[in-house]
DNA sequence: GTGCACAGGATTGTATGCAATCTGGTTTTG
DNA sequence: CAAAACCAGATTGCATACAATCCTGTGCAC
């Protein structure tokens, strides 16, 4: 069993307590789709099932609220977050911009124990497919771009891209349209034999094409525009 | 009197009714340097200035938190933030990665209507100057920056300047070691004419200039290590 | 049959109360 | 005199109660 020690809520806490614990399972949740987007997340119905007050149920979604995995509305309660298609493009937008030069940090700053903890990620996911918990491959997959943020050491950069590839679960689970895991299976290897050379220029350029694949498997296409009108539609 | 109706809060509200007024009062004082890095904010306290109940102040705490303008330290209290000087150049190297490539689409996108509303930030910053309002003075800049993000059109990536603007207050408060106002007069002036030419590459470079400047001014030399023991120090 | 109004129950927003924790001052001990 | 122990008051964490708001189902009018 390899063990992971990494957040499995992407995001580090600013909250503590039970708290933490309470946006830690549902953040879990999203990551491995078992929330899916959209689903209403009841203050009562959480308090019940996680056996604390609402109080604590209240701070848990503001927190996810801020984290933009949940979207709070207001006299109308708490649902998991769907972001647009908009919203989806812009996300990889921004991590094409800040992923690829966060891996050549990595690569130019990668130590042995660094390495082994990514190997650890890759091979957690693999055993996690085999066993046929893509929900936990997936979150798997998530954690080691995170991982990768951490090892280049740059802290607010690594905020960033902890929050978009925390909404990134999000995006996955409203238009992945491959019928596959979500990242290609030699991806992270090549990823981790770059970190290991110390080749920067390398591991920037294969997390650009990484991104660019796991773009390629979202279904991004705008839907028909709203200001055509119900009579332009109907008379063809 | 020059009317800026932009959020004096710098970062896009998660949170509603009375919370976010509260919120919206307590940023503005921290960009206004009313209140100061390390200040005691508490839930009493505040309670009865601004008369809500302590759960309103609560939630507000808990929002500022995720936007690291305060830091809540549990059984302890919630104080405002002082960023170190470590997080205080990873916050300006990540407004060098981020902010001249969005004053570049700024710069391609720009409108009449956006070049007024900048336009405007900046006389309103001189009145604020010439009444000897220096924090309100202050916040404007601020929201010149944010401002020009938002005309970039890129939802995410504004939304990580605006986090960045605001700590940078802090930052600021702390830091700053040059007498005059915080941004140099004419930069914001020679911003608005790249902008009016739609020359996105003067405006990148003059944001990046403008950046370095406001960088030299911040007094961020390390402390003395504290790997030096006080053996060492004393023995000369 | 359809649309509208209303009422009741469910849920959310917020205040208040109580227990847990911390801090600072005082007393005791060596 | 200095350090440790103790205690009381202040503050924070959290639960619970109540008011406000929303949603859905039912009844009535056309």
């Amino acid at each position: 069993m390899t063990r992971i020690t990494e957040n499995p809520a992407f995001i580090q806490p600013t909250v503590s307590g039970p708290t933490a614990t309470l946006v830690t399972s549902l953040s879990q949740a999203i990551h491995e789709h078992r929330l899916v987007p959209g689903t209403k997340l009841g203050e009562d119905e959480l308090s019940e099932i996680y056996n604390v007050s609402r109080t604590v149920v209240r701070q848990a979604l503001q927190a996810l609220s801020h984290e933009q995995l949940v979207e709070l509305k207001r006299n109308r309660g708490a649902f998991v977050a769907k972001p647009t298609i908009r919203e989806a493009r812009e996300v990889f937008e921004a991590r094409a911009l800040l992923e690829p030069r966060t891996a050549r940090s990595a690569a130019e700053r990668m130590t042995e124990a660094a390495l082994t903890r990514l190997e650890a990620h890759i091979a957690a996911e693999h055993e996690a497919l085999d066993a046929g918990e893509s929900g936990k491959a997936l979150r798997l997959s998530g954690q080691f771009h995170i991982e990768i943020s951490h090892i280049a050491n740059q802290s607010i950069i690594a905020g960033f891209i902890e929050r978009l590839v925390a909404r990134s679960s999000l995006i996955i689970a409203l238009y992945w349209k491959r019928h596959s895991a979500l990242c290609e299976e030699h991806a992270h290897h090549a990823l981790v034999e770059a970190f290991r050379r110390g080749d920067g220029q390398d591991a920037e350029e294969l997390m650009k094409s990484h991104l660019v694949d796991i773009v390629s498997a979202l279904d991004l296409r705008e839907a028909p525009s709203t200001d055509v009108s119900l009579k332009d539609i109907l008379s063809g």
